[in-house]
DNA sequence: CTTCTCTATTAGACATACTCTAATAGTAAC
DNA sequence: GTTACTATTAGAGTATGTCTAATAGAGAAG
């Protein structure tokens, strides 16, 4: 049998503001490989780190939409890597995922406290 | 040109517990129709209530996986209307949501962390 | 009777943000 | 040469939506 969604093995939505935000720290860039390791760091990515696939691909896209360039660069110890850095609309988009963030966590609020009232009601 | 998904038009994931809770409050049931109407009171949905194509397929997918259960119901003003309520599983899996949720949330302000803590040190 | 509005559901095509499996390839240690 | 670590990519599938559009009952307005 499947396990539930309510199990909340992952949330949606966290992994671009994450990646703007190793980005602003390390000016100098990270590669896809450096980015997956820090993603550690987060408390979203505790049960299990993002899939490499998948954050290859966004940061390709994002690199498209304008929010990093990329450039490739040498590596002592395996294969080239394609170094990622902010973009001047990349610092943009994370002051105003900030916004919607906190905005999402009044939302998430709201939607907790629908599913505990009526609880308390019934008591 | 698109606007970027850092605009935060809405959060994933919100909709099948706010449809397990409307259930919960309403043990008679709701029809998708009455659900619709009723995410109004819910934050996430302020801007714009969800697509009724979306919902209606979701609440047959909840009930394929057991958490609802439904029965035609004539109506007095419309074509008949198919009822949902909540089954014994679905009353569990509203439950494991909250936990879920407020795991999401420490997610949230550990990424909202993250987020101010170097922009203070930058300052 | 026709048209409009509200009620009510469904179908098809698309978008987004992931996941899983798998392949490729460089470097270094053993 | 095999294993381990570094590094990237491709293909298929899943979850959760959106938009457009079709169908259909019932009541009111004209």
């Amino acid at each position: 049998m499947k396990t539930c969604i309510c199990a909340g093995t992952s949330l949606d939505r966290m992994l671009r503001p994450a990646v703007l935000t190793l980005l602003r720290d390390c000016p100098k860039g990270l590669h896809g490989y450096g980015i997956e390791q820090r993603l550690e760091e987060f408390q979203f990515c505790r049960r299990s780190l993002p899939d490499f696939t998948g954050l290859y691909r966004l940061l390709k896209k994002m690199e498209a939409e304008g929010l990093l360039r990329s450039a490739k660069s040498p590596s002592d110890n395996g294969p080239a890597k394609r170094v990622y850095a902010l973009t001047v609309r990349g610092k943009q988009c994370l002051s105003r995922w900030r916004m919607s963030l906190l905005n999402y966590r009044d939302m998430l609020d709201d939607l907790l406290g629908h599913m505990r009232t009526t609880l308390s009601e019934k008591s």
